[in-house]
DNA sequence: GACACCGTTCGACTATGCGGAACGCCAGGA
DNA sequence: TCCTGGCGTTCCGCATAGTCGAACGGTGTC
């Protein structure tokens, strides 16, 4: 009489807020979460490492990754069992990387500012409680501790560039990101909420928003809100740099204007 | 007693080979077909679209786009029930584009073929029967009737980028990849496979492999494979221009050796 | 050669996804 | 104001597609 049936479906803990949702495509999301098990740090991953990082059983993973490389989004690495992101992943995002035409018109001034600030200068957009960055340009010498690139994902709470959002957002919208922010990332939340209240005072006063090392220690970075794309979303500028740990004083005066100036620029060609 | 059971499930053509594969999660194929409906010409489509171009019925879209919108991969647009891609698509490809971290050393020279070429260069990858740009530089005059740009996909039977990819190939691997291009994309080869011939011939007396027009009328190209990845795939440099029709003859003898002095530059940065 | 680990295959079970039909909404026209 | 047509979502019974424990085969190690 225990039937055997009562074995509970084992949800990962990411959809655990989608349990009992009809509307909710589980087979969807399962799949779509071994596509973002993959770092940089981790290219490579077998079935096993899938499975531990999704939560789900070894042969439903097989199963996904077979799926999934069938449609060129994993590519089987040697030895047999493990698994890359294939070239298809870039093509899902093509049409949107295209309609952003500005990149091309606006990276020399980006490159300029990298070369300034030795390290690395990204636009970016909101995803949920994440900034994603759609175009990025770093300096000959950043050091490549964790490479900015398109599509790099940085919480909103815990970064200039995600205050800055902030800051450029109506009140409307800003209330209702923060709600967000609050009942979504809580952990997040906690850590950087005094940090968050205190860059948008800032931002009222100087324009731009700040981060000394809140992500990562000695990583400091500046960011300032540039305008709306035609859809509506708000665009932001940031350029982080390594290395000032030794003169934190001279971070701020040093590149804020040079920050405000590229922005300015930028905005400039957009509106025209 | 004519039971409804009957109703045959509406299979996409897209997935009809794995009719009956008990291994293919048909559930996630569908939703990612979902994401490849988009494209920079219809960046916006309603659900009554995606039912159209995907052949799924409406109800079902809904559920998927419900469930990608939950996890930013689409973007509710105004009017309600229409959809834009989010910036979440740009994340799955991050830690691949990461992981060419030769694309910053290499931008300048591709650059600067660009403004001789007064069109785009790009650098692609095989994705089983297409070419995916994974850089693309673009002079500032370029036409934009097709924005080339990162994740942007072209058929290998077709383009020159796609021919000089097989040329580069192992003898074995050319085998392999002719013969899935045949049976895999049959038009395709039926049109193209004559100019495929001749452009391995080509390629043998001259380094390079050539389009003229053959994906679109007035587009003439150049290719050559450039080396092998870490990873072993194939990097290919292609330099695409409009405007040659008038003096088809000076096309390959005035951008040939810009373009294979280009290639070299780009494998010598590559191997140091 | 035994063992440990891993990835895939098998198969029974049923929860999950499916999709026709109904519903509610909105815009345009009479 | 009331139709009408088109669209998107919701509903709900059905059965199929997904699930996952267990078994299997392959590989590397001691």
């Amino acid at each position: 009489m225990p039937r055997r049936s009562a074995v509970p479906r084992r949800v990962p803990a990411a959809f655990a807020e989608h349990a009992g949702d009809r509307q909710f495509a589980t087979t969807l999301a399962r799949g779509l979460e071994i596509l973002r098990c993959f770092t940089p740090q981790q290219p490579v991953l077998s079935t096993a490492e899938l499975a531990q990082r999704t939560g789900l059983p070894k042969p439903t993973v097989s199963r996904f990754t077979y799926t999934l490389s069938g449609m060129g989004y994993l590519q089987p690495d040697l030895p047999a069992g493990r698994y890359r992101l294939g070239p298809a992943v870039l093509s899902l995002g093509y049409p949107l990387i295209a309609s952003f035409a500005f990149r091309q018109v606006v990276r020399p001034a980006m490159e300029a500012l990298a070369r300034q600030v030795s390290g690395s200068v990204s636009l970016g957009l909101r995803d949920r409680t994440n900034m994603v960055y759609v175009e990025t340009c770093r300096s000959a010498a950043t050091s490549s501790f964790q490479l900015s690139d398109i599509g790099m994902t940085h919480p909103i709470a815990a970064t200039a560039i995600g205050r800055a959002h902030i800051a450029g957002c109506s009140p409307a919208e800003r209330a209702a990101l923060l709600n967000e922010l609050r009942v979504k990332t809580p952990e997040l939340w906690r850590q950087h909420a005094a940090s968050v209240t205190q860059a948008l005072a800032a931002f009222r006063d100087k324009g731009y928003c700040v981060s000394y090392g809140d992500l990562r220690p000695g990583i400091y970075a500046l960011a300032t809100p540039i305008g709306r794309l035609p859809s509506r979303e708000l665009l932001v500028l940031n350029a982080v740099s390594p290395s000032w740990t030794r003169r934190a004083a001279q971070f701020e005066p040093t590149l804020a204007p040079l920050l405000l100036r590229c922005a300015h620029a930028i905005a400039a060609q957009f509106t025209a």
